[in-house]
DNA sequence: CGGGATCCCTAAGGATACTG
DNA sequence: CAGTATCCTTAGGGATCCCG
């Protein structure tokens, strides 16, 4: 069987929630919705400004995210996750699942 | 609510199968199990020798994949996927479903 | 408040040659 | 066959400053 980078699934997927971030904003926008900028900011704990700003904006391109921009002073944008983005939802569950597995079973061989 | 890098599941699950290389590699495993060296260096396109080596190597010190040795000329090592390994299996095949969707929605928007 | 623009640096990844 | 060992390149990520 051959396995292409370009063809295979799993890797396009990894292109989309891979990288430093893009879980854990998916995670915290899954459990802060709507989820304001500046609250993203502060509750993901040591992500910067303009990775925050980034991998929002790869996440909208790709469909996951929603961005509504509501006109006021001082301005306010809530972010959301689309339908599209909901069917992740059970990757990211199970990601944390066995995240903490994970986490159990590293304890041990200290 | 707080979302640290360093204690959320899901960041610790991407640190194990994150990476351009090891969730086509498990993927490529679970399918061609057990799995030769120069085999998944055929089958999985565009890895180089160094690569492979090295995502394996982390992957086994991960407690996901059992690396056999036999002791034969010339020389044959088999890769498969551990028990706990195969506890990724859910993720990994969810992932590949939710990629093909992805793949489908991104053909539209050309 | 929610960004954009710019500069910078490390680490992930890759190419090549050699070996038990 | 299944690797090591080196060297090299790039892009992911970060720091800082500025703006409507």
């Amino acid at each position: 069987m051959i396995f292409d980078e370009n063809s295979c699934p799993v890797t396009a997927t990894m292109k989309v929630l891979g990288g430093k971030w893009k879980a854990i904003l998916i995670n915290a926008i899954y459990h802060t919705s709507p989820a304001r900028f500046g609250e993203l900011r502060r509750s993901v704990k040591g992500i910067t400004q303009s990775m925050l700003t980034s991998q929002l904006r790869e996440l909208e391109d790709d469909g996951i995210i929603n961005r509504k921009i509501y006109a006021e002073i001082p301005p306010r944008v809530e972010y959301t996750l689309t339908e599209f983005g909901l069917t992740l939802s059970p990757i990211i569950l199970s990601m944390a699942d066995w995240g903490k597995q994970y986490k159990l079973k590293k304890k041990k061989q200290d």
